[in-house]
DNA sequence: GTCTATAGTAAGATAGAC
DNA sequence: GTCTATCTTACTATAGAC
């Protein structure tokens, strides 16, 4: 039984490459020139969103240029995807790890473990915070948000599934509100003034969502 | 005790205005005009969402041109938050309106008014499915999606307090989470392909609302 | 691979005649 | 108030030197 597995979606993702995205081999400086370009992306996002971001503020806080940009990547939504991909994959990791700890540590019971996956879903929003709220604003290219919820939802409906050991345990209601919940918590703490603040609000969610989850 | 009451944003909206707003006075023609833009713009933010949809497409569906379309509505983001600030005032007169009934029919439970409530909120998004999906969609202007929150943060904060009757009956994160799955049920309710499953949805909705809220 | 320069396109917004 | 014509900005894409 594996919980919060990493494989979930780490196969092709449905969205994804908007337009062909760009390979990740490379000679050493042109790694050095993308791992600078994403990094501008990350800043450039956070402070102005999707929208407002421009290419060329870009490539210039990279110290790079918009041809080289361009050469690395095809489109600014394909910028906008890598960089989610990345952080999507480091929330899985965060919550397959709590898990497997969890487990280690003698942990039994379904609900809880979900809860230690969950609860490390929203201290990983915490520790990225500023790339967080980014997603978690609902800006993003044309369609994004709506995947990012499903994806989310998906997430959540597999592991509720290995938890309960059913193949449908969940209403589609249930699960629904536990992804609002989950989003919203997110969003919350993204933007905490402090950690205490941020835990507080990660106890109280994990608290009430307990009060939803069916008992196993 | 007034519930669900009209005048909550009644008043000078805190967003609104992003330039300057349109008087609403003035001749039959221009009134006419407008009316036209309003249900043009209304029709081409439904298909394409706020950032697909375009100035020119709107000005050519209510039959006006792009110069008659800036005469009346200072940008883009202000036709939007125009028709926002209307579907808002329907959903709150709805919600006062069902408010009363269920008070003139003598109900007297305070969770149950709140519910009545909230059950004619949703059911406004499904009378008016295809403007909620716009604005429940996360497109709009930037800024947008927190104002939108906030507002209705604050709608859900005001309503509880008088029905519990205290200063501040419901935590912070409480209030997020009904916000949220508030939000979410009116998504998918408005997605919903029969009245029967938009009911459905609801009730469902409803239900697990009734188990995070405390009982009065 | 990286750069500068530039053309193309689309859309928001404005000017000024009527 | 309404119109046509135009301005401005920004993303995409490409060419061609190094």
């Amino acid at each position: 039984m594996i919980l919060f597995r990493c494989e979930l979606s780490a196969g092709a993702p449905s969205w994804g490459r908007i337009r062909g995205m760009t390979e990740t081999t490379g000679s050493r400086r042109a790694q050095v020139t993308r791992a600078a370009l994403l990094e501008a992306a990350r800043e450039v996002f956070a402070v102005a969103g999707y929208d407002g971001a421009n290419m060329v503020d870009i490539a210039h806080r990279a110290q790079a240029s918009i041809g080289s940009l361009y050469h690395h990547f095809a489109a600014k939504s394909d910028l906008y995807v890598t960089l989610y991909n990345e952080y999507h994959l480091r929330q899985q990791h965060r919550a397959a790890q709590a898990f497997r700890n969890a487990l280690a540590a003698g942990e039994q019971d379904a609900l809880r473990l979900f809860m230690v996956g969950t609860r490390a879903y929203l201290e990983g929003c915490w520790q990225e915070r500023k790339l967080a709220a980014v997603f978690l604003s609902g800006s993003g290219p044309a369609g994004f948000g709506v995947i990012a919820r499903e994806r989310f939802g998906d997430w959540l409906h597999a592991n509720a599934t290995l938890v309960n050991g059913h193949d449908r345990p969940l209403s589609d209601v249930l699960v629904l509100c536990l992804t609002a919940m989950a989003t919203e918590a997110g969003r919350e703490v993204a933007a905490a003034p402090t950690k205490a603040a941020a835990r507080r609000t990660i106890d109280e969610v994990l608290e009430l969502m307990g009060r939803l989850y069916p008992a196993s």
